[in-house]
RNA sequence: GGGCGAUUAGCUCAGUUGGUAGAGCGCAUCGUUUACACCGAUGAUGUCGGCGGUUCGAGCCCGUCAUCGCCCACCA
């Protein structure tokens, strides 16, 4: 028999348990074909990344709802897998290779390729290793990745297929116009991926001299000078009288030596500046527009670099934006016509990732896809609750982002990621084709005869294969058995800040191809910040390692802090000192155990929670059934900080704190069958806690599981694979919990009184209970001797002299040379009663007062006389039961 | 410029249909009673951001203001 350590020490369990687990096969999605499905598809986490905070609390919360329905007997697949994170990948080994002084320009597409793969072999396992320390129990044999390409993992095909279908139905194509750029790594970047940040900065006010009449200007203003090199027009409101007779004239455009018209456009606001704007469609999204309107060619004067090009005058050519930017204020101030400079912040486009890159607009040929189609039955399915966001709150931000949705630019210039699967003769027809071989029979088919082929070397955004994540990794496009069991999947866990990223286009594009919803329940949950409150991040170096805590305190304590606290939407702050509580946690739990073990608290067969012969054991089952109901209720709602909570009050403060204390008068006394049926009920109670503790705490509970389980009745032999506790057959004694609770508070008054008169700890006072009622006389001889250990007491009687209703104890009057004197209002509670009668008893007449007013309810709506009468009733209701209170105290 | 969220004990935060304000940490006093000092007992601390309103009753509902944070937005 296994005698429990005097402390938990996680590090000597949890590696040896998680492969326990992994070798029962309970991860596995499957085991009971029977069974109801349940599904989450984990957020793919980056190959390159490692596990933070904010993955802890993510996956803790999906595997508390995986363990838990699981021992609720749900078929459940926890579809784990990575993601192949174009850019940062990419950014990565790129990396690597400068610091071996060579490039992927030298090494060639193929070579890099070849480079990132090995890279992804020897590095990509990290996070699936640090998922497995948390206690994750992902269905690992299904584990994927976005660019599978194995016989297992197909993702890339249904990426193909996608892409092929799409362009087949006319949504995916490509087109010429200002894209948001990078050009640093020169490709495009979706309007998602662009971060305005504030910055300061000029605002050049500009005289543009008239091409008729050099001697009068007119005056533009600019944050970005330089781009005046492409300008191709002035443009005025149609309405401004100042610059009506101007509008079909031309400026000599300064610099650059160009006659350019003067436009009228109502983009041009009169209120802004001198009420006339340079028009520049090459490097400016307005521009662009207006461009449009008046039929100007837009003129791109910068290389994909962001240098200037040979569009614009030598002087300038070659030259980096920004050194342009100088050059061309020099200018301009030696010609005099810079009018003024006014210091401004305003929003420059970044890169959102590494927040440094301005971004530039820029004209490129890229491939689109039209997503309003798509978006339309995104938003209906959750506007009629077939996807439902909780919390609520977050389905107004994804419908605002898709009502106003804007064709996805679906193209990167980069090499790591799917590569388009379109084709091209020299002529520039195209074939977007799932292979080669099929875009040459395409080609073949048109042209009547073979032609050479050259695939587009553009490949996917990322989030474009992330969005197929919930059918492509059940194996679509096949119509295998797991797709049509485990499609559309139950619950999406994730954080708002990629809703739009990957929410939105999971919800289009399964919608879309499954006809069905990805996921019924999407949870928003909380960010981790670190404890000041401040956004983890890497260059803020304030990121919390989550192994470290793991390390430290074990999984269960981490686990534990995080659910506590995820309050669903909110920030959470974590540092090591709330893990160091749960840890506490996890061994005030490991002493109960001990608890029980050096008393003999043991399992027994045919035990049976409704039978209970013990006030005491009756009440406890009733706190437990109460417990248990509590943590079933909230992780259903998604409430993880109420399940978790609750579970810890009961635990500690009423099993624990009470409960342990209560029976061991009763274990070391006299009456054999009550101690035999009191250690039953602790040990059962104990079991049942680690069950309900397990989704939460898999590590410590499945120990305890299996030394417990080495005595008594045999059981499951895993806790992981054993069931949620159901306790419908179980009736709650609400006598016991009355009178449990009152001897509860008997005991917190004494004590209270006690310390308030520094009564010493070794006194043993004698207690006389006095004006108590009938019950609380029985009560106080029925437990007298838990009473007098728990409260110090010598004796404990009942005196009959005062007034019922004002009870009142008298503690060893003379004994110990003290009066001492307190008040126990039991008399409290009855008041509290008897006032929420009253409460009621007025409600109701008023409500009677409204109804008896004939003129009140022949006018008002039917509604609301209606909704009074219930109202009336459930007041009624109330009163009734608060009278069963009352009665019940006496 | 729009939209959303937050404002509750010294700190971090709960508070789900409106009914006498809670937890953890911290603090104070006491305690080595055979699970646990990573513990137990007891206690102190709140005009629930301000001002109005609805209600018998508001931390919770309505209006308004203030401060902080986030998201979205093409402003020269």
């Amino acid at each position: 028999m296994t005698m429990l350590e005097k402390t938990y020490n996680p590090k000597d369990v949890e590696e040896r348990l998680y492969r326990d687990w992994e070798a029962s096969g309970a991860f596995r999605a499957g085991n009971k074909p029977d069974a109801k499905p349940f599904t989450i598809v984990i957020p793919p986490p980056n190959v390159t990344g490692s596990l933070h905070i904010g993955h802890a609390l993510n996956n803790t919360l999906q595997d508390i709802l995986a363990r838990f329905e699981r021992m609720r007997g749900r078929d459940v697949l926890w579809q784990p897998g990575m993601d192949h994170a174009g850019i940062s990948t990419q950014l990565v080994v790129e990396r690597q290779l400068e610091e071996r002084q060579t490039s992927r320009q030298k090494l060639g597409r193929e070579e890099f390729l070849k480079r990132v793969w090995e890279w992804k072999a020897e590095s990509g396992g990290t996070i699936l290793r640090q998922l497995k320390r948390l206690g994750a129990s992902c269905d690992w044999s299904r584990d994927r990745f976005t660019m599978g390409e194995t016989e297992a993992d197909q993702m890339s095909r249904a990426v193909l297929k996608v892409f092929v279908e799409l362009y087949a139905q006319g949504l995916m194509y490509k087109d010429t116009r200002l894209v948001n750029w990078d050009p640093r790594l020169q490709t495009a970047v979706s309007d998602l991926e662009v971060e305005n940040i504030e910055i300061k900065g000029n605002l050049w006010h500009i005289k543009y001299p008239l091409a008729d009449d050099p001697e009068r200007f007119i005056t533009v203003a600019t944050t970005r000078p330089e781009t005046m090199l492409g300008d191709t027009a002035v443009a005025v409101h149609p309405d401004d009288e100042r610059y009506r007779a101007l509008v079909g004239r031309q400026v000599r455009l300064p610099l650059s030596d160009r006659l350019v018209p003067i436009v009228a456009d109502d983009y041009a606001d009169p209120e802004k500046g001198s009420g006339a704007v340079k028009i520049t469609p090459g490097h400016d999204f307005n521009d662009y527009e207006v461009g449009r309107r008046h039929k100007l060619e837009p003129l791109s004067i910068l290389t994909l670099d962001g240098k200037i090009n040979d569009k614009a005058p030598a002087a300038y050519r070659g030259l980096d934006r920004f050194d342009a930017r100088k050059r061309v204020v020099a200018d301009l101030e030696a010609l005099g016509l810079i009018e003024k400079v006014e210091p401004v912040t305003h929003a420059v486009p970044h890169d959102e990732k590494t927040k440094t890159v301005v971004l530039e607009p820029m004209l490129t040929e890229q491939w689109y896809l039209n997503v309003k189609p798509l978006a339309e039955k995104a938003l209906d399915a959750v506007r009629d609750g077939r996807t439902k966001f909780v919390p609520e709150r977050f389905a107004d931000e994804y419908y605002r982002w898709l009502e106003d949705i804007r064709p996805w630019c679906v193209s990167r210039q980069l090499w790591w990621g799917h590569q388009i699967p379109a084709w091209y003769d020299d002529k520039g027809n195209i074939f977007v084709a799932e292979s080669e071989v099929d875009a040459r029979a395409q080609a073949k088919a048109k042209l009547g005869r073979d032609v050479a082929l050259t695939r587009d070397p553009d490949v996917l955004d990322t989030w474009f294969s992330s969005a197929l994540w919930p059918f492509s990794t059940l194996g679509w496009p096949e119509q295998t058995p797991e797709l049509k069991r485990y499609y559309p999947t139950d619950v999406l866990v994730t954080m708002f800040d990629i809703i739009f990223f990957w929410v939105a286009r999971m919800m289009m594009m399964g919608l879309h191809f499954t006809k069905q919803v990805p996921f019924h329940t999407v949870y928003i949950h909380a960010r981790v910040v670190d404890e000041r409150g401040q956004k983890m991040s890497k260059t803020r170096g304030n990121v919390t390692d989550p192994l470290t805590l793991i390390d430290e305190f074990g999984a269960d304590a981490l686990r534990f802090a995080l659910a506590i606290a995820a309050a669903a939407g909110k920030d959470l702050r974590m540092g090591r000192g709330r893990v160091e509580t749960y840890r506490n946690f996890c061994t005030k739990i490991w002493n109960a155990a001990r608890f029980c073990e050096m008393n003999g608290c043991v399992r027994v067969a045919g035990f049976e929670p409704s039978k209970l012969k013990s006030t005491l054991n009756r009440w406890i089952v009733g706190e437990l059934v109460r417990a248990r109901n509590e943590v079933t209720a909230a992780i259903e709602g998604y409430r993880f900080n109420d399940a978790a909570g609750g579970l810890y009050e009961f635990v500690w403060n009423v099993y624990c704190d009470w409960y342990l204390e209560f029976i061991k008068p009763v274990l070391g006394g006299n009456d054999e069958a009550q101690a035999a049926e009191t250690r039953a009920t602790a040990a059962w109670v104990f079991d049942e806690v680690l069950r309900l503790a397990h989704p939460f705490m898999p590590f410590i509970t499945e120990e305890l599981w299996r030394v417990t389980g080495e005595q008594g009745p045999k059981r499951e032999a895993m806790l992981i694979s054993a069931p949620w506790p159901d306790y419908a057959k179980i009736a709650r004694d609400a006598a016991a919990e009355t009178e449990m609770n009152w001897v509860k508070t008997l005991i917190s008054e004494v004590r209270s009184v006690r310390a308030e008169m520094n009564v010493p700890p070794a006194s043993k006072l004698p207690l006389q209970l006095k004006g108590a009622s009938a019950s609380e006389a029985e009560w106080l001889k029925r437990h007298n001797d838990l009473i007098l250990r728990l409260a110090r007491l010598e004796t404990a009687t009942t005196g009959k002299d005062l007034a019922k209703g004002s009870a009142q104890i008298v503690v060893g009057q003379g004994t110990v040379g003290l009066a001492l004197e307190g008040v126990i209002d039991f008399a409290k509670e009855r008041a509290r009663l008897t006032k929420d009668v009253q409460k009621a008893d007025s409600e109701i007449a008023r409500i009677d007062a409204k109804l008896s007013n004939k003129d009140f309810v022949s006018r008002a709506p039917e509604e609301v006389v209606q909704e009074l009468r219930e109202k009336r009733a459930e007041y009624e209701a109330a009163r009734a039961k608060l009278l069963e209170a009352l009665k019940r105290l006496d």
